[in-house]
DNA sequence: TTGTAAGCGTTATCAG
DNA sequence: CTGATAACGCTTACAA
C-alpha cells in the first residue's frame, strides 16, 4: 500500500502552476500554453498521478456506468450477449454494472434500486421476462433512466428494446422441418409465461397450421429451459404411443438434453428423430451430430443493446424504440428427410 | 425522465432541520431525537429521496466497487464462477464492475487503470494465466490494492489466491483410468504455457509414472481449450498407429468436441474409449454419455474469492494468501474397465 | 492564457 | 441533541 496518491494540486504544485491549469491540460478543454502543458504533463507522469474520476463524475453528474441485469449465468445465451454488451461499451469508456437476478422479481428490485443510488447512466435488463405483470418497476424505472431490455419489450412504454422475431425464428425452424416431409412434429418449450416461449409456441403453430397440419397437444411439451427440461421432456416424447419424428428445442441447450434422451433410447439422430435447436450457441455446433438451429444472434443482440443505450445517453435521436433482428436458420446435422411412413 | 432528483437540502428544508441530523437519520449515527427523526423520515419518503452514494464515497473514499478480470465468457467455468462471486459480493453490497480481457495483457492493463481511476476498492482476476512473465503489472497492483486470483496465482507477491490443486486433480482423473485396467492414456491439453494447463499436463505424467507406465509423446496433444480443440485433439489421437483406449480431456469442453470425434469415427463411448473431463460444468452431466468429471468446484471457488477479498477490505487478519480446494472425482458414464488388449 | 474561487452532494467535526 | 461549517477531489465560471 502506498502512501497516499497523488492529487490534482499535487500535480498543480509540482508543475508550478494551478489546478484550474491542469485540469484543463487534462481534459484538453480551453487555452493552455505549449509550456504549461508540458510542465503539467511532466508532473503528471512523475507523479503518476491518476484523476479519481468518481470526483469528476460527481461534479459532472456524468458517471459512465451502465447497470446489467443478467437473469442466470446457467443460460449460455447470456453470458454471449454479455460479451457483445461489454465489448461495445467498453470502447465508449462506459463500465458494466453487473447483476445477477435469478428471475426473481425482489432481487431485480433491489439491485435497481441499488443501481439507481449508484447513479449508474442507465440499466440494460438481458433476457426475457414473465409476462404475468411485475412490469411495473421497470415502466417506472425507464422514466428516470434510460433503459434497454433485449429478447423482450414492454407495449407502450419508453423501454427500448433488441430483439429478434423469435415467432418468426420458431416457424422457420418448424417450415425446414415441415419441408423435409415430417409431419409429427413435437416442441420442448419452456414456460409459456415467458414471452420468449410463448413466441416459440406461436411460431410452431403457425406453421403447421400454415401447412394444414392438425396441432397435437400432445406434442407441446414445457420443461426448464435446460439440458435436464430437454432430457427429460424427450423422454415424454418417446414415450407416446406415437412419438413425433421431429423435434423443434425452444433453446439449443435444451437440444442437449434431448439428444441425451434419444441416445440413452437406443435411437438415432438424424436417422430416427430430426432436431432443430434455437439460439445458435457455440457449442451447438460441436455436439454430436451438430446441431441445426436457428441463430438468434446473442453476442450481437448485446453488442446492438449497448449501441443503444450509448446512442440514448448521448441524446442522439433513436429512429425506433425497438430494434427486431431476423433470425436465421442454420442446418447443420440433426435433421434429415423423412423416408418411411 | 423526471426534473431533478433530490438532494440531502430538498429533505433538511422540508423536514426543518439541517442536513446534518438528516445524514444522521440516514446512516443510523451519533444523536437524533425521536421527533427530527419522524420528521426526516417522513420527508425522505416524501420526495423520495435517495442519496447519491457516489457522493458518500466520494468523501468516505470507500466505494464498495470490486473489479473483475474475466478472460473469456466462452469458457463455461467463468459465467459460474462469476455467479459465486456475485451472490457473495451482493450480500456486502458491493458492486462488480465487469470486464472482459480476452486474455490479452495489453486490454488487461488498460481496465485495470480504468478501474483504479474508478477507484474500485480492489480486484479480482478470474482464471489461469499466462506463465511466461507479464505478471509484473499484477504484482505492482497488489500493492497498491487487494487483489485475489483464481484458479492460478504468484508466487512470493502479496496477491491472494483461490483454487484447487489441479496437479491432483489431473492425477485423480488418470489414476482413475489406470485403476480400470487402461495402460494407453492420452491427454488433450491447453497451451502449457498456462499454469492451469501445465498443472494438468503434470499431475497427468505423475499418475502414469507411479505406475510405472511410459510417457509416450505422442500421447500428449495440446489445442485451444475449446470443444474445438477437444475435436481436432480427438481426431490426431485416433489417427495414431495405436490409438489410446482412455483419454483425459483437460476440461469438459475439450471433451465435448472428444466425444463429437469419437462418434464420427463410429466408435464407442465407453465401451471403445474412455473419457474423463475436468471442470464439472453443469453441461457435463447432461451430455451422452454423462461425463465422467474433476470437479474443479467453480461456483465455490468465486464464492470464496468474494469471500476472502471481502475479509481483506475489511482488515481481517487472513490465516492464509492461498486458498487450495480439493478436487473430486465424479463418476458418471464415459469410462469403463478396458476388456480387451 | 492563467489562477481564484465557487460549486457538486455528501459526511465529519465541533461548538452550542 | 443540533446545526454551521469544513472537507473530499475535481471542474469550470469568471476575473485578471
Amino acid at each position: 500500500m502506498t502512501d497516499k496518491d497523488p492529487t490534482i494540486d499535487d500535480v498543480a504544485r509540482l508543475a508550478n502552476t494551478s489546478v484550474a491549469t491542469v485540469s484543463r491540460v487534462l481534459n484538453d478543454k480551453g487555452y493552455v500554453s505549449g509550456d504549461a502543458r508540458i510542465r503539467v504533463e511532466k508532473a503528471v507522469k512523475e507523479l503518476n498521478y491518476q484523476p479519481r474520476v468518481v470526483t469528476r463524475d460527481n461534479v459532472q453528474k456524468n458517471l459512465r456506468h451502465v447497470g446489467i441485469l443478467v437473469p442466470d449465468m446457467n443460460n449460455y445465451f447470456y453470458p454471449l450477449e454479455l460479451m457483445g454488451i461489454e465489448d461495445e461499451l467498453e470502447k465508449k469508456d462506459y463500465s458494466i454494472l453487473l447483476c445477477n437476478t435469478y428471475e426473481k422479481v425482489e432481487k431485480e428490485k433491489k439491485y435497481i434500486a441499488n443501481l439507481l443510488k449508484k447513479d449508474v447512466d442507465g440499466i440494460i435488463l438481458v433476457g426475457s421476462r414473465s409476462t404475468i405483470s411485475y412490469n411495473e418497476h421497470i415502466i417506472d424505472l425507464a422514466e428516470k433512466i434510460p433503459v434497454v431490455m433485449t429478447n423482450d419489450y414492454i407495449i407502450g412504454s419508453c423501454v427500448y428494446s433488441v430483439m429478434i422475431d423469435i415467432v418468426n425464428g420458431a416457424y422457420k425452424a418448424v417450415s425446414h422441418l415441415i419441408g423435409l416431409g415430417h409431419r409429427n412434429i413435437a416442441i420442448i418449450n419452456g414456460n409459456i409465461e415467458y414471452s420468449t416461449f410463448a413466441s416459440k409456441q406461436e411460431g410452431y403453430q403457425h406453421a403447421l397450421e400454415d401447412e394444414g397440419i392438425k396441432i397435437q397437444n400432445d406434442y407441446i411439451v414445457s420443461e426448464v429451459p435446460y439440458e435436464a427440461g430437454g432430457f427429460a421432456g424427450m423422454k415424454r416424447l418417446l414415450a407416446l404411443e406415437k412419438p413425433p419424428t421431429a423435434v423443434f428445442s425452444a433453446s439449443d441447450q435444451i437440444a442437449v438434453g434431448g439428444i441425451s434422451a434419444i441416445y440413452q433410447a437406443g435411437l438415432r439422430i438424424p436417422e430416427d428423430i430430426s432436431l432443430v435447436g434455437f439460439s445458435n450457441i457455440p457449442l451447438s455446433e460441436h455436439l454430436h451430430p451438430s446441431l441445426t438451429t436457428i441463430d438468434a444472434y446473442p453476442y450481437h443482440t448485446g453488442k446492438l443493446a449497448a449501441e443503444t443505450i450509448i446512442s440514448v445517453l448521448n441524446h442522439k435521436e433513436q429512429d425506433q424504440r425497438k430494434i427486431i433482428l431476423e433470425p436465421r436458420l442454420i442446418e447443420r446435422n440433426t435433421c434429415q428427410r423423412i423416408t418411411e411412413n
